[in-house]
DNA sequence: GTGAAAGCGCTAACAC
DNA sequence: GTGTTAGCGCTTTCAC
């Protein structure tokens, strides 16, 4: 059915060491053999088995990208970027989704494993589950871990959420805030503890005290978000801003507080973690903390790139940070005085 | 580095053979031959190359997604869901995003023509190219089509979206609307075609004529939908209504509708055609016509496993058609008498 | 029940 | 410059 060398070499009349030389580009060969499997091939319809040609060369010219959720728009902003640069570059790319669960991370760098990728491109539910760390080093090829602070030797592209959250406060303690909730993902990892420290940053230059309680960060679902949202509205002294740290919780928040018949943004002042359509449409629009996501995705490729070329001489894991920006919209006022 | 099976065997002291009919579990193997065999697995910390099976066996487990754009919600939420059905089912996903542009879809198919997937699920900028269509059946694998009407022997999953515009105009006509834009993709693939037809139907079925004006598809392109949006807008006689048919243009259209200075929905209805939060948190919210992406994703990766695994006899292409939901929201009023 | 060996399609090292 | 051939890691006949 599907034509193979030996079938273009015969079909030549060459040898299958000429077809593969004629095929693969190789200078030295008579051009009049060169046109004649270039014939051959075109009549065949020939195209190299991938399959074979790794088995030969020990590369697939394939890159994993490991990630929780492709829904989750910034990852999927990230994943299209990476995937043009690796496309590019010849890659191609196999997608693995874990849901955040740790057995099915386990489980897709144990499948990959046997596949025999070039490179992999990582975030994990967790940042220091030792079984995790095991797999990822066990597939012995270059990795890049997305905002996640493992131990190990792989390169590491990063959003600096401490200095974003930071100014987030920051502006909102300038617009006279004391109590400000923060929602926002697992402290497991990086994204989540760093959002805290950025928090409690802006509250220790201010010379002001925060309340722990109103730093939630257990999970990145929404579904935690508004039931976190819901009790901080119902709290005695509830608070009068909310930052909704992680992606998707800002619908929750704002569901949150229609049903608390709480109003954005004279009840609340509401400041979102990714710049989306939504928060630019929504009324009043909404103070965000943005990311580029599509410029994190390019630079994991690239990081990436160096070291499947082994471009690079010096194996000292590399750390690329990404910083943000505060979009100020309407959705923040000073606190009502009560 | 690696260990091969091989190594496992000598390890064992048994021969290449004994050791692969171990691992791959077939029973006609001493039970003390099978301990020996399995403990130098775990030693040695053996993963079978998945390359070598796939060359050997003629099967990759591995399935190809060629989408447009991944970031588009919709999409995000079909491969999601065909991901975690073909994951479940034992077969890698490898991802490949055309752009929406022919020539990377051709490059795309001729790409994954050497890497011997074992099945495709597949959108494409056009229906009839037949060049595309020439590259698809060259790949001879089983192919899922998602909302294109290709000839050719493939299997479809598609979207009423005849029907679910009908409904939706007739939504606007019982409201008292006559100047009813639509602004969908190109007239090029299904979609765009058929939701003219679903306008047309409900015109026609309410014995009213339509403006063949009012209908707008040439492009799925958000700056596309805000510059015909525009346009309709400032047209003397501007419609009192606007289908934003298309993933992605409803928040065109609201913007432009922001720049016109027309006002939602006292001068203007907007009908959306996904149902995302945005169109729950707007102010008003938006009615959308809602369609099951995950449902979708979910059944085009079952009809592709019936193919791959040839437990279908019967080799007629099957479609399964998903119907839509109107979900009525605050985004429609009676137009306003002038 | 187990071992030996062929062969999947390809590339590259080696002879000529 | 061209042909021949070994061998990548695996599964599976085919003898025993």
């Amino acid at each position: 059915m599907k034509s193979t060398i030996k079938d273009v070499a015969s079909a030549a009349g060459v040898s299958v060491g000429t077809a593969s030389r004629v095929v693969n580009g190789i200078a030295t060969v008579n051009s009049d053999l060169r046109a004649r499997v270039l014939k051959a091939v075109a009549d065949l319809g020939y195209k190299p088995n991938a399959i074979a040609q790794s088995m030969r060369l020990k590369t697939t010219q394939t890159v994993a990208i490991v990630i929780r959720d492709i829904s989750v728009p910034g990852l999927s902003a990230l994943v299209k970027s990476a995937q043009a640069v690796l496309g590019e570059a010849g890659y191609t790319v196999v997608l693995a989704v874990t849901g955040d669960q740790p057995a099915r991370e386990i489980a897709v760098l144990n499948a990959l494993a046997g596949r025999q990728v070039d490179g992999l491109i990582l975030t994990t539910a967790s940042d220091s589950d030792p079984a995790l760390l095991t797999a990822r080093e066990g597939l012995g090829v270059p990795v890049v871990l997305l905002d996640r602070a493992q131990s190990g030797n792989a390169d590491t592209v990063e959003i600096n959420y401490r200095d974003g959250t930071r100014q987030a406060v920051e502006y909102l303690i300038r617009l006279g805030h004391r109590r400000i909730a923060l929602i926002t993902g697992s402290s497991e990892t990086r994204p989540g503890r760093e959002r805290s420290l950025g928090y409690q940053d802006a509250f220790a230059a201010a010379g002001l005290q925060h309340d722990p309680g109103l730093i939630r960060c257990r999970s990145f679902g929404s579904e935690y978000a508004f039931s976190e949202a819901t009790a901080l509205l119902n709290q005695h002294e509830r608070p009068t801003a909310i930052i909704a740290g992680a992606v998707g919780t800002l619908p929750s928040v704002l569901r949150a507080a229609a049903t608390c018949n709480v109003s954005v943004p004279e009840e609340l002042s509401v400041i979102g973690c990714i710049n989306t359509e939504l928060s630019e449409l929504l009324t009043p629009p909404v103070t965000v903390v943005d990311v580029d996501y599509a410029a994190l995705g390019k630079a994991a490729a690239g990081l990436l790139l160096d070291r499947i070329d082994q471009a690079l001489p010096d194996p000292t894991p590399r750390k690329l940070s990404f910083g943000t920006t505060l979009i100020i919209r309407g959705s923040c006022l000073a606190p009502a005085v009560k």
